[in-house]
DNA sequence: AGGCGATTATATCGCCGCGATACATCGATT
DNA sequence: AATCGATGTATCGCGGCGATATAATCGCCT
């Protein structure tokens, strides 16, 4: 989710695509790149449904010798929407691609739905977990030895993850209780 | 690239759709899910470039009970650009999507190529790794607790995934010395 | 015998994100 | 003076995905 990422950032402060990219970059340098193909289709896109506006024509003396850009402030339509956004547990928010960036908003995010996302992601990497044990403890059929590799890894990498998931929701609980 | 990865799959044996995507399900179950919405018209692209062909009518007594299927098997073209194809190890085979397809068909892949894609994967991450490191080190702007918590745990499975690849690649370099 | 869900099987649709590319201006290095 | 790298907006085609349609067969329960 895209739009999410760009919401919660502008919901921050108003900024142009460029920003926008750089920022987001920043945030989730590890997971996810966001081109510019992305970014400007999707940017007009909120336009259009009228979550964003462009902010006045602000050709200030102050900022000249910059380029023409186009920066972007939330509506109160895209405040919503943002707040609609964080307050979602659905089964998408665990997926792999936006698990990051809901972990990212985490802080903004209520407190019950923080919860429900960790352990949605938590069955979701476990689930993957399962499966790999099971194909790797499969007896019949030798398995290539790279595949073994590939999978003894991916094993060791979700259980990593869903204890690192464990010790998250040990904090959200620890700091519910107090 | 999942045309790589379909034709490797043929190259061991001719098989319809809906086993091919089983085989891929089960040989990268962890990574990639390939979708029936790629499959076929992957299938279909690589029939139309002179890759793959159906196999003849084959409407057997035997196999019969079952509902029509397209058993697709590779034209001699095709073999031949799976062979290119295994022994690429340009930027694209590193990169998270195709590096672990790559690895499935290690086996098939000539050795000095396969050396050349670990050690393009391994710097891949340890870049990704520098990035996470100076975002967490770096003094200035206090980040989010739980944006912390996401490049702490990506900087912590970078870091195996490199000791991981650092194993393997010594392994391929003890394997050519002896 | 009958029904019903799960599995086997092919196929399409629209959307979304990506990589490549183009273009333009600015500051800094050489 | 020239060139390079960052800043900045934008588009294009492609490839992959999720949802969905369709349909036959298999195994299971009653």
């Amino acid at each position: 989710m895209f739009e999410f990422a760009l919401l919660g950032l502008l919901h921050e402060a108003p900024m142009h695509g460029y920003e926008l990219r750089k920022r987001l970059h920043d945030l989730l340098g590890a997971f996810r790149a966001f081109s510019y193909g992305s970014l400007y289709p999707t940017l007009r896109r909120l336009q259009r449904a009228g979550l964003i506006v462009e902010e006045g024509p602000e050709e200030s003396a102050l900022s000249w010798g910059r380029r023409a850009r186009k920066v972007y402030k939330l509506t109160p339509e895209g405040k919503e929407r943002f707040a609609e956004l964080l307050a979602d547990a659905g089964p998408q928010t665990w997926d792999d691609d936006s698990f990051g960036v809901h972990l990212a908003f985490f802080s903004r995010t209520p407190a019950d739905v923080r919860i429900r996302i960790l352990e949605g992601r938590r069955r979701c990497v476990e689930e993957r977990r399962e499966g790999l044990r099971e194909r790797l403890t499969r007896t019949g059929e030798q398995i290539d030895r790279y595949t073994r590799e590939l999978h003894r890894q991916g094993l060791e990498s979700t259980e990593r993850e869903v204890r690192w998931l464990n010790e998250l929701i040990a904090h959200e609980q620890s700091e519910r209780d107090e």
